[in-house]
RNA sequence: GGGCCCGUAGCCUAGUGGAUAAGGCAGCAGCCUUCUAAGCUGCGGAUCGGGGGUUCGAAUCCCUCCGGGCCCA
């Protein structure tokens, strides 16, 4: 497509014999439409020419020819702003909407090249909370945006599926768990296995022994003890068959998933190359330290020669970028883990691995309630299954104020408004800010919400649909107004909003991106008529409202919000 | 004690060198006989945490202090 702010600084740049790419560094958008929609502020060039600024763009406004593209040239202080010829820019943008629908926007800019993003990263001892929910949310909008950008994606999940807190639930299981199943308790196995994970910590305070015995199990867990296997695969499996459900009902997707307990036993190898390349050293007590100078030490192995969790790291992270051959191999992962994945790389570097540069923490903030962090083994924590219902529930209700849709319809529209309020609550904040997520408060279905831009999606399909058949051939110069310029000027930035949030790994710019095109289809819906026009604006105003349906629905794509034809 | 992140209206957020700091929630006042009122229009409400510096120009960059979060020892 067209790209409107090189045309213009190509066609400065060779008026006034200067670089293309210094003018377009010094092109901006200004602050308001009425100023213009690109600038050329005038301070550097003047110093260049020894003017001043202002009189150097009332100079310049006069002097130069109108670039293509471009219907106005105007001097404005210290600025020289340029107004789109948006009929031009109308014909450009819409029939490229309509020839590449659901591609628009997309790229190929990282054709041949395959990153790994792994997320979620649930332990097998509990089920799935609101962090989950900004962790899954995050790792599958960045997978989608890789994808769209080229990229050859693998959405990778890890369960972390041994060490001590998995034997507490287990020990708790097996001292007061009469056998329980979910079959019997009519609990979703992760639940029942959350709920002794619970229970371990409140009887731990008045019996300490537990946490001996929890220790005592994790040894002969990892010595392979037949009857402590089969407990742990009973549990294990019963959490993860927990998992499977919520993952699917919240539209989470894994095209791998690893676990912890076939890959920590494997360190060996690698604590010995540390050891023979002088990266890792034994201590006093007989430990095995990574020397990381200027990060902090970090123990690889205990002295009891017992694994802790980045043993897994180390051979996974191997495994994962020479078995799948990655470009790049990225962590979602909450920001209390930072340091822990500056060692983790830096060791990789000082092992001498050459692709130890395609590892990448995306490290995003955590979700706070009122009363501070999340604590799951006081129980002190958002459920996912139990927030996704309520929210559900709140939304049947809604639905149900306004229409009466049969059961099924009701179940289908509910969930995936549910869904639209709670993703787009974990993603519309800058991932690296902390989230406090208040319950009654934090999910709503007005205003900036996932269900507003469902809502605008449904509205124009609702037009859509009721005008039928369609005409050929669009007069662009009908979209005149100052509703339907600003719709068109949104849907340009589209693309260049993508690769934004991709490179700076910031799924919030899809967000606010689609608030403000939806604000401005709905002011246009507000004040001009699309089926009621005169036969060829109707036209014309169909096209415009097509082409925004397929870019709503491409930023909700996404952000993995499904869109709604009625609401 | 050290490191990283955050601080924008009562609350949540956008803006990360450029013109008058942009939305939402909450509050107030309007708009459903016209394409879905989960919407639209208008009104109030901001010393951009404080101070100093760099710059023609700072919410944005640098220094420092304060507050919050996380991590390490």
């Amino acid at each position: 497509m067209v790209d409107l702010k090189k045309m213009l600084a190509q066609s400065l740049a060779e008026q006034l014999n200067l670089g293309a790419a210094l003018i377009e560094r010094l092109i901006e958008v200004p602050p308001s439409k009425d100023l213009g929609d690109y600038a050329l502020p005038c301070f550097a060039l003047a110093r260049k020419f020894k003017k001043k600024p202002n009189e150097l763009a009332s100079e310049l406004s006069e002097k130069l020819s109108l670039p293509e593209g471009f219907s106005k040239m105007q001097a404005a202080g210290a600025y020289l702003n340029f107004f789109i010829d948006t009929v031009f820019l109308a014909k450009e943008v819409l029939s490229e909407i309509m020839e590449k629908k659901e591609r628009y926007g997309a790229s190929e800019i990282g054709k041949g090249k395959r990153v790994m993003v792994e997320y979620s990263q649930p332990n097998t001892n509990k089920p799935l909370h609101i962090g989950h929910l900004r962790n899954d949310s995050i790792g599958m909008s960045i997978s989608n945006l890789f994808e769209f950008c080229g990229y050859d994606v693998i959405r990778a999940n890890l369960m972390n599926d041994r060490g001590i807190h998995i034997c507490k639930a287990m020990l708790a299981y097996k001292l007061f768990g009469n056998n329980e199943t979910p079959q019997s308790s009519g609990m979703k196995g992760d639940a029942l296995v959350g709920k002794y994970y619970v229970l371990f910590h409140q009887k731990a305070k008045e019996m300490p022994e537990l946490n001996e015995k929890a220790r005592e199990l994790l040894r002969k867990w990892e010595a392979k003890d037949k009857e402590t296997i089969a407990l742990w695969k009973k549990l294990r499996d019963w959490v993860i068959e927990g998992f499977e459900q919520t993952y699917k009902r919240f539209g989470s997707r894994f095209d791998v998933v690893f676990f912890e307990s076939d890959f920590y036993y494997k360190v060996k190898p690698i604590i010995e190359e540390g050891l023979a390349k002088g990266v890792f050293y034994k201590d006093e007590k007989g430990a095995i330290v990574a020397k990381l100078a200027p990060l902090p030490d970090k123990v690889v192995l205990r002295e009891d020669g017992t694994s802790i969790y980045i043993s897994n790291d180390l051979v996974l992270t191997k495994y994962k970028i020479e078995h799948y051959k990655l470009d790049l191999n990225i962590f979602v992962v909450a920001s209390e883990q930072e340091l822990y994945f500056k060692q983790l790389f830096k060791i990789f570097e000082l092992l001498g691995y050459k692709w130890h540069t395609c590892n990448e923490h995306l490290s995003y903030g955590l979700v706070l309630l009122p009363e501070g962090k999340l604590k799951s083994r006081e129980g002190k924590v958002i459920d996912a299954d139990e927030l996704i219902a309520n929210i559900t529930e709140l939304a049947r209700r809604e639905i149900l104020k306004r229409a009466k849709p049969n059961r099924e319809e009701l179940e289908k529209r509910a969930l995936a408004i549910a869904l639209a309020a709670i993703k787009f609550a974990m993603l519309k904040v800058d991932p690296k800010k902390n989230i406090l997520f208040e319950p009654e408060k934090s999910i709503s279905f007005e205003g900036s919400t996932g269900p507003y831009i469902q809502y605008s999606y449904a509205r124009a399909k609702s037009i859509l649909r009721k005008a039928g058949k369609r005409a050929k051939g669009i007069d662009y110069s009908l979209l005149s107004s100052e509703h339907e310029k600003a719709i068109i000027m949104k849907l340009y930035e589209f693309p260049n909003t993508v690769l934004q949030a991709l490179n700076e790994r910031k799924p919030n710019l899809i967000c606010n991106y689609l608030i403000e095109l939806c604000e401005l289809f709905n002011s246009f819906y507000h004040k001009l008529p699309v089926l009621n026009s005169e036969p060829a604006l109707r036209e014309a105003r169909l096209a415009l409202v097509e082409a925004t349906s397929t870019v709503i629905a491409n930023g909700l794509r996404l952000l993995n919000i499904p869109m709604l034809e009625e609401m």
